[in-house]
DNA sequence: CATGAATGAGAGTTCATTCAT
DNA sequence: GATGAATGAACTCTCATTCAT
């Protein structure tokens, strides 16, 4: 068994090991300059190589964009204790955003990049991505259930507590906010959940 | 001059015509997927020609985001004259969508691609972005001003508004709503701007 | 000695095994997209195993070639019992011409492929060709020293026999007789085989 | 005018270098072989510079094999005046084993290589092979007409006709043939031709 | 002004084969 | 006896770009 488990153990590793010097290179050249030729000069192997942890490329760029979902899942679970469904609301937004900025290649990948959308739609693999998305619309649905926030269709509402967390993200990480001082990005960002809050809440 | 004049015509004309060309294969084939040689050929000259009005491949990219940014900004201008300042904040924000959901390829290439970014952090400016920024700012204040928004600080309060829009149309153009049946999308968009406004007017 | 010979009858089952697949595998495929890989896959092994019982792509293909001229010298003697030799080498035509249409692949492989004739050339000898060719001759001398065929060189007489049918089967297998419906294509060559016999008997 | 017509020649010049190149190449290592790096090689060019002129690997082999049909066909026409319809036939075969023995790449290409044959039924464009055929037809059937050959079905005695000389040549372009010493192969050929024309004619 | 010719760099991918375990 | 891991060497093809003409 030992034997065995150490195998699987080292393949992991090694898968592990890809997708990490993957995410640098996607973080210094952008995904569209991802090419396997630079993953395996990094992980100081031959192309090949790779090809026997990975079936392809964009299996490679797939698993990242996995890997990212259960980060953003698990950081949604964690305020998902939260009883005052309104303040969950807001503090699951607000780990939304913090998610987004510490992690931009994931949330770029997840959410931005064009070469995985295409997989999205081929493979019906936007499960995880339904996920949170369900994960947020039941918030709100409590949220309008309860009178804390106002009557709307639950997509509707939905989608646009979504809209409105992931257009600060996408507008910060691809760099359209070039005019707002990098040091008072944060303060604008969590001034924009307070000032929506504002008038959701009541 | 006249000779000048006719050569700065005709140079001016080119440069149009490559343009237009290359955002009708962008159009067809997406960003990704434009070349130097495929412009070339729609245009009937030869690659090396291309060179001749533009530096650079990126150099069409950018011209054509400029482009794009004239249209909006036209887009705009043609909801400038609303007297009440709510109600131009909510149609400014319905000609941006519909600005983005008709042009999809100049709503990414100036928004969302990470090709035109790229010259915008170089040089470090965005005017034309700021530009359309500030008529979103200059709007919101007003409200504000006249107690029809809450009180805010007017960049918090400007940006919260755009990313929202921003939000939606990234979404969507980047195919991150394939959950929603097509033919429902623009009900949830006109829906979600409705949401919002309904809280925030008053 | 049993176990010895267990052993030898195993790994006599495996290269069996072995041929098999790869032949299913060129049937499928062709020649040209047989790889080593794929016959491991086939018979469920590493492609490391299959390099324990045969050191080569090369010589597995050549050991087809030989399987292949058992089945075609079995095929010959089954004729050879005819009593008259101008039929028996009509007969035996026939059969050449029944085992080629019916076994392409092997054909290909023992008469056509590039693959194989290297290594025939390389050990400088054919003694499965050598050894249907004679048969083939013997029969011809027959028909000769009898009376049956005209005079003429053993050699000659015989490789003129062979080429006709090889040309027919080859330009069939090799694809160069498209012109010629598929379901015609018996009836034509049939007919050839008797215009031969018509003029050469007697 | 005159630079133009440089201009073509050159280019003409080129490809013809590429061709002769490819062909050495395929000479020494077979079709199965043949690169475009290798050709690239070969003419001091990039690779690059190779689809200049030829728009794929296929094109280049695709091209060669028209260019042999058209050798192939002049040799035909050069006995076409010969008076005697089974002289003429006889001088035409002794033609067509000529041109595979003198051109034996070429043959192979036209005649027996698999890449080829593939893009000619796909492409349709076999037309070479069915004009070449339908020569030899039409020659064949003037025999048969005239009572100089038997009665028969002018298709089936051609494809008798060429499946016989097709035969000869491929068995000894492929290599079956290493039983007969090489001296010999040439007066083993005549004979066979001999042989058939002894017993058909009259 | 326009271009034909050329290329360097690089992409993803596949395969037969080896070897330590 | 069997194999997992690894690789070197190929492969075709594409593209932005340059430069002499």
């Amino acid at each position: 068994m030992t034997i065995a488990d150490r195998k699987t153990r080292e393949k992991e590793e090694m898968r592990n090991l890809i997708l990490k010097k993957a995410m640098e290179l996607i973080k210094k050249e952008g995904i569209e300059n991802l090419s396997l030729r630079g993953i395996a000069e990094k992980i100081e192997y031959s192309p090949a190589t790779v090809y026997l942890y990975f079936s392809d490329k964009m299996e490679i760029i797939h698993a990242l964009h996995l890997k990212g979902f259960e980060k953003l899942y698990d950081l949604q679970l964690s305020v998902s204790h939260i009883e005052d469904p309104l303040m969950r609301l807001r503090k699951q937004g607000e780990a939304y955003m913090k998610f987004a900025l510490e992690n931009p290649e994931y949330y770029d990948l997840m959410f931005i990049a064009k070469g995985t959308a295409l997989k999205i739609s081929e493979k019906n693999e936007w499960d995880v991505g339904q996920r949170s998305f369900e994960m947020l619309r039941d918030n709100v649905r409590e949220c309008i259930d309860k009178g804390l926030l106002p009557k709307a269709d639950y997509d509707v509402a939905a989608f646009t507590m979504w809209s409105f967390v992931h257009g600060m993200a996408a507008l910060i990480i691809r760099g359209r906010c070039v005019m707002i001082p990098e040091d008072q990005l944060k303060n604008i960002v969590a001034g924009s959940i307070q000032f929506m809050q504002s008038k959701f809440s009541k």
